[in-house]
DNA sequence: GTTTTTGCACTTTTT
DNA sequence: GTGCAAAAAC
């Protein structure tokens, strides 16, 4: 019916959707309806009609999803010159263009997290607040949502402990010419409501602008929407308030319900049919989302039948919840499903580890998403911050990193005499570095061993800033980086050294693929992406991540662990019930990223730090709410969460412990003699085992009650 | 003064 | 098991 390539296998309200102009467009898209391929060909239709790919302009939520559009787009229009981009590199991309009109310094710096720790640190022991019952991250968050409300830090000490760091903290910032992930959007913001001829010249340079997972937008997102928009009103924004899981960080579900009223005439597309999941697996998400109150009744529906029952399963410990975990991954891998099919969730990202130890003890491959990311290690911020140096010569935090790596006797003292002259005389840290002789305060040791850095840096700061490899190779020749590694006496010296041969594999591809590049640019592309992917080998690997990484993925077989009360839903998210919907979600972004198998898992004991702390679980009610109809293995009971006893929840030793076969094992059964097994399917008490035995067939015996020995013989 | 070792407290989720 | 801060060793 349709030789329309770019409408090619759409239904008609993705059509609709591909094709809707004339009034701002908001697609409701439940999960697994094909929202992405909507966007990308929505993108290519535009174009096609006329529209500049260079004036319009796609936010997606993380950069890993904006590189998959990039390729989608590009692949679908041949043309790579659409801006796709997060909100917060959109921002910082704005602020170097036009540094000047916003009042920054074009070769800022980007703090993370852990920059942002360490200075806040820093200003809480000067403020006289060093003790353990103040930690910087809280008061980064305090400060995080000053700033998103807007509240500028004041202009003189208050008195007020949080209000006196806020201000502290900004002049920090400022002194280092860094910018925070707040400030990112805050400082965009600001400028352009601020500054007309400046909101024309940036927001002006799009005729169209598509913003993806809308319902994790926070306010200042919204206002920056708004000032993209106003000027054509044409906006297309995706996404699901059932998947609104970012509330904690700000994210408002109100930009989402309120688009229409933001929006006048607005066109709201909904897309209900789901080409993912088997109607199983999302009619047990479904019935689960169903749980929550604040919600705009929706169903989703599949036609691709009903498919294998949900598997739950249930451990004793952390450690035997992953390998059965483990298990089901080899199974899956037996029933042929290639292990780049296959995701295993949790909920935080310490989670990650026992299932990382069990899938090695199997010498299974995998790959984390999250977690300790590439650009967060050690060894590659060290060399980091070396490179930022270059560029940024006030950077106060990256200096103190780099001036004692490897030791060179420049310790605390020294350093604090170099940077209290060069707050006293108001120049670069990094240039008083070359006058070591001017310092006051230093002893001669000090003194010599500044000199010898300053010739490091002199050296450095010799070399084109272009091509970027060969500065990073003289950065760790110079300072002797891998000798140091090698030396050190840490079991991850072998993990650092390949990442240093990463880095600069990344800085050579940089090269090749950015022929007019430069060190500055290389770092503010950088400054914003957490992982790199190892494209090193492409051998299949089963992902691990946590539910909030997985959003927007979609896998053929997925595990999702640790549903415990406590865990999912958390602790800290069980004292509202605002936070319990929004852990459910979690879990419905979990269960609905699985496209044929799912599998949920608990432990009944699970210790926190090491082992250290003991403690029962109770299952999570999230899998009391579940349909009973639709999994295989038992369900807790349902009277689970008036148990106060815990002990009611020790079952029998015999199932929770990991199945003792695998197909192929030869047994032995007390009536029907020997055999071989041929598949293991289900948890728990109903696990069942299939066994081809010589004299009597395939026989399928429930695993608790079979009497089967290992044979010895092993494989025909 | 600087470097290394030991002891302590802590783990939600991310741009 | 980890990362950070105070204590001990260089």
């Amino acid at each position: 019916m349709h030789d329309d390539p770019i409408l090619d296998g759409l239904n008609e309200a993705q059509r609709d959707a591909v094709t809707h102009e004339g009034s701002p467009l908001l697609v409701v898209a439940g999960a697994g309806s094909g929202k992405t391929r909507v966007i990308t060909r929505r993108i290519a239709w535009r174009i096609r009609a006329g529209l500049l790919p260079w004036r319009t302009l796609a936010i997606t939520f993380t950069n890993k999803a904006a590189g998959e559009m990039r390729e989608r787009v590009a692949s679908l229009v041949g043309d790579s010159r659409v801006w796709l981009s997060t909100f917060h590199a959109l921002g910082a991309r704005f602020l170097r263009m036009e540094a000047d009109a916003f009042g920054v310094d074009p070769n800022f710096t980007i703090f993370d997290a852990q920059d942002q720790a360490t200075l806040l640190r820093e200003i809480l022991k000067q403020q006289g607040l060093g003790g353990r019952e103040h930690r910087p991250r809280d008061y980064a968050a305090a400060i995080s949502s000053l700033k998103n409300l807007g509240e500028l830090p004041p202009e003189e000490e208050t008195g007020d402990r949080e209000l006196d760091v806020y201000r502290a903290y900004e002049r920090a910032l400022e002194e280092s010419r860094a910018l925070d992930f707040d400030d990112l959007l805050c400082r965009t913001v600001r400028g352009l409501e601020a500054d007309d001829a400046l909101r024309d010249r940036l927001a002006g340079r799009f005729d169209t602008v598509l913003i993806d997972e809308y319902q994790d937008t926070n306010r200042i997102q919204y206002r920056l929407v708004r000032l993209l928009v106003d000027g054509h009103r044409d906006v297309c924004a995706t996404g699901d308030p059932d998947q609104s899981i970012y509330r904690w960080r700000g994210a408002d579900v109100r930009n989402i319900l309120d688009f229409e009223r933001d929006f006048p005439g607005t066109r709201v597309v909904k897309l209900e049919e789901n080409y993912r999941s088997t109607n199983g697996i999302l009619k047990a998400a479904s019935v689960l989302i169903a749980h929550n109150t604040q919600r705009v009744e929706r169903e989703l529906w599949s036609r691709l039948g009903d498919g294998e029952p949900i598997r739950i399963a249930a451990a004793s410990t952390e450690g035997d919840e992953a390998r059965q975990v483990v298990q089901g991954v080899e199974r899956a891998i037996a029933d042929g499903y290639g292990p780049h099919e296959i995701a295993v969730f949790y909920r935080t990202n310490a989670s990650s580890r026992a299932i990382e130890q069990a899938l090695r003890d199997r010498n299974l491959p995998y790959v984390i998403v999250g977690a300790v990311e590439f650009y967060e290690r050690r060894e590659v911020k060290d060399l980091l911050a070396y490179l930022r140096l270059l560029v940024n010569p006030r950077d106060v935090l990256d200096l103190q990193r780099v001036v004692n790596v490897p030791s060179r006797g420049i310790g605390t003292k020294s350093f604090a005499a170099l940077r209290s002259h060069a707050e006293a005389t108001g120049r670069p840290v990094r240039e008083v570095v070359f006058d070591a002789d001017a310092i006051p305060g230093l002893r001669p040791a000090g003194r010599r061993a500044i000199r010898g850095f300053a010739e490091l840096l002199e050296d450095l700061l010799a070399m084109p800033t272009s091509p970027v490899r060969p500065i990073l190779e003289r950065v760790i020749e110079r300072i002797g980086y891998r000798r140091y590694l090698q030396d050190a006496d840490d079991p991850l010296t072998d993990e650092r050294l390949e990442n240093v041969d990463e880095l600069v594999r990344a800085l050579h591809e940089y090269d090749l693929a950015t022929p007019d590049g430069s060190l500055e640019r290389f770092l503010a592309e950088t400054a914003l992406v957490r992982s790199r992917e190892a494209d090193a080998d492409d051998e299949p690997r089963i992902t691990l991540m946590t539910l909030h990484a997985a959003k927007g993925l979609e896998y053929p077989v997925v595990f999702v662990t640790s549903l415990e009360e406590g865990i999912l839903p958390h602790s800290r998210s069980m004292d509202s019930d605002d936070a319990i919907e929004e852990e459910r979600r979690l879990l419905y972004v979990g269960m609905t990223r699985a496209q044929r198998r799912l599998s949920l898992s608990y432990a009944r004991s699970r210790g926190g730090y090491g082992g250290s702390f003991g403690g029962v679980s109770i299952p999570s009610r999230f899998l009391t709410e579940l349909p009973e109809a639709l999994i295989e293995g038992r369900l807790p009971g349902r009277r689970s969460l008036e148990v106060v006893d815990d002990s009611a929840w020790f079952e029998p030793e015999a199932y929770d412990d990991a199945p003792p076969f695998e197909p192929g094992d030869r047994v032995i059964h007390d009536r029907f003699g020997v055999g071989r097994v041929v598949r293991l399917s289900g948890f728990g008490p109903t696990a069942k085992v299939t066994v081809d035995f010589l004299e009597v067939g395939q026989k399928k015996l429930i695993l608790e009650y079979a009497a089967l020995r290992k044979a010895l013989g092993g494989v025909e």
